[in-house]
DNA sequence: CATGACTTACGAAATTTATCGTACTACAAG
DNA sequence: CTTGTAGTACGATAAATTTCGTAAGTCATG
């Protein structure tokens, strides 16, 4: 189990996408990308490349147009993601970044009902 | 207001101590990295000379050793990266966030309670 | 088979970030 | 005044990331 390396800004962008569509191709992934900023074919194509070397996509070369689908499951990417920022930016403490991240910000009510029954379970897990 | 742009990793390791220690000298703060690993002294100093040009730091050089303080709050910092991160990881989903930082996570009681204190305050105010 | 549309492959340039060597300045101690 | 210590300034290099131009392959259509 060797550990993929962690995605770069560039390379997130196109998981995002990826993780939505499914298994694609490069135009697909691509004409998502350019509906929100300036940038190349081949530039998409080389950064989905790069992501297969870099274990972070497969790609399935049997058709003319080879099929990219993500080898790196979503939720462990975000863990990673926000573990990494828990410690550069929050010193380890959760708590602050939820502040943080709930403080500022429209949160539906729906998606607060969701926290607070995460926090039930967290808490009855205690025993 | 002209916004600053967004700390790098090295930076945000600077911001860190600093936001710590207070307003301080360049040797200080690199005794704090040098602690953590193989860093040179000149690079933590132009890494802060970058940072004060970019507004990220301000100096006062009345005396021989500069001394350095942050001109950029940590909650609004923070706030920004979290935000940073909601969009290219979790488009925009605060909740997932959330759930994914406290998931996985041992998370004290203590800090539970902060966040359930929050949230009642967020509903309390949809009036 | 020639053409055009679309694709991948490759390599290089451009940009951004991080690192450090060297030179220069200020100052205290002798 | 000379020397040593500690600091800043500057520029170069390295390393990582992002971008894209150009070439070459594939395939349908006429």
């Amino acid at each position: 189990m060797k550990n993929t390396p962690k995605p770069t800004e560039a390379e997130l962008e196109i998981l995002q996408v990826v993780w939505r569509l499914g298994p694609t191709t490069v135009r697909s992934v691509h004409n998502e990308l350019a509906q929100q900023r300036d940038i190349g074919y081949t530039t998409t194509l080389k950064n989905m490349q790069n992501m297969v070397q870099k274990g972070l996509l497969v790609r399935d070369e049997s058709a003319k147009s080879h099929i990219y689908a993500t080898n790196v499951p979503q939720e462990k990417t975000q863990k990673l993601l926000v573990d990494r920022l828990l410690e550069t930016a929050f010193g380890g403490s959760a708590a602050r970044m939820v502040l943080q991240a709930l403080g500022h910000r429209k949160t539906s009510q729906e998606e607060l009902d969701q926290i607070k029954a995460l926090i039930e379970k967290l808490e009855g897990g205690k025993s």
